[in-house]
DNA sequence: GTTCGAGGTTCGTCAAGTGAACTCAGCCGG
DNA sequence: CCGGCTGAGTTCACTTGACGAACCTCGAAC
């Protein structure tokens, strides 16, 4: 855990991660939605593509130079269930009237939430139906 | 989202709450656990206890004066499956040789993970199986 | 060959993080 | 009653990082 904080932990990384899931691609278009100085946009965006989150990608729009865009590597779009969960606590506590987002399966419509579940199938209600177990081999890092 | 990284993306914050989750209550215990500065930590506490995520509980040891530990509440609790998210990235790309934690149904025994599900029972395979759908009422903060 | 705009870089300022040293409150042993 | 010990902070000097404004650069269009 600490890893990944380590990679993802700082300020504007994670939110930079949410555009990208919104589908939004390209330095301006994050700079104006996030408000985040380009300084550290740009900083951020370097090293999520160093640790393998973004890609670089060319494009070139009609009539203009060749660009680059950001795209999530697979290893970013794994990083989606934090960004539920994170979303899913601030719907319950900080939300002024309504989740302003709602998921929903592509396949069957219904809404989508992030949920605990062990491999016989159980879907846990919180943290208290788990138990943590140390593993040798390894500090505690997560 | 914003929000909630407004509360606890600091730097220590959700480090704070692993350790809290694990049991850790006290001040030193959490100082020497995490390596942080005492400022930050006083100060991290300071912030999560205001925003309702950790109570300070008086407790007394044998044979001292009455000191106060941290728990967690209701809210800080549900902050769990934004922790595990951040472990399962860690575990499956950060991990030098195996995760040095493991999650298991209190219940049944059997490893739990998280997963995204629909309100179906479906469980989805990942972040391509959803939909976002925005709303009106409200401007996007999550 | 000047303008325009996306995608940066540079710079001065200011907030936040950091570690070491210091404070404070009580319990204890002498 | 005194002085030392311990857990929980606080203060301080220093370094790192965030911030906003201004500047630079490349290529297309005029």
């Amino acid at each position: 855990m600490a890893g990944t904080l380590a990679v993802v932990g700082e300020k504007w990384s994670l939110l930079v991660l949410r555009e990208a899931f919104l589908g939004v691609r390209r330095f301006a278009d994050l700079q104006r939605n996030l408000g985040a100085p380009k300084a550290v946009l740009t900083d951020r965006l370097g090293t999520l593509v160093e640790q393998g989150i973004l890609r670089r990608v060319p494009y070139q729009a009609e009539g203009e130079r060749q660009r680059h865009e950001y795209r999530l590597t697979t290893k970013g779009i794994d990083l989606y269930p934090t960004l539920v969960a994170l979303m899913q606590w601030g719907d319950k506590y900080l939300a002024d009237d309504v989740a302003p987002l709602a998921l929903e399966h592509r396949d069957c419509g219904s809404p989508v939430h992030l949920g605990l579940v062990c491999d016989d199938g159980h879907e846990l209600s919180g943290a208290r139906e788990v138990r943590a177990v140390p593993r040798q081999g390894a500090s505690r890092a997560g």
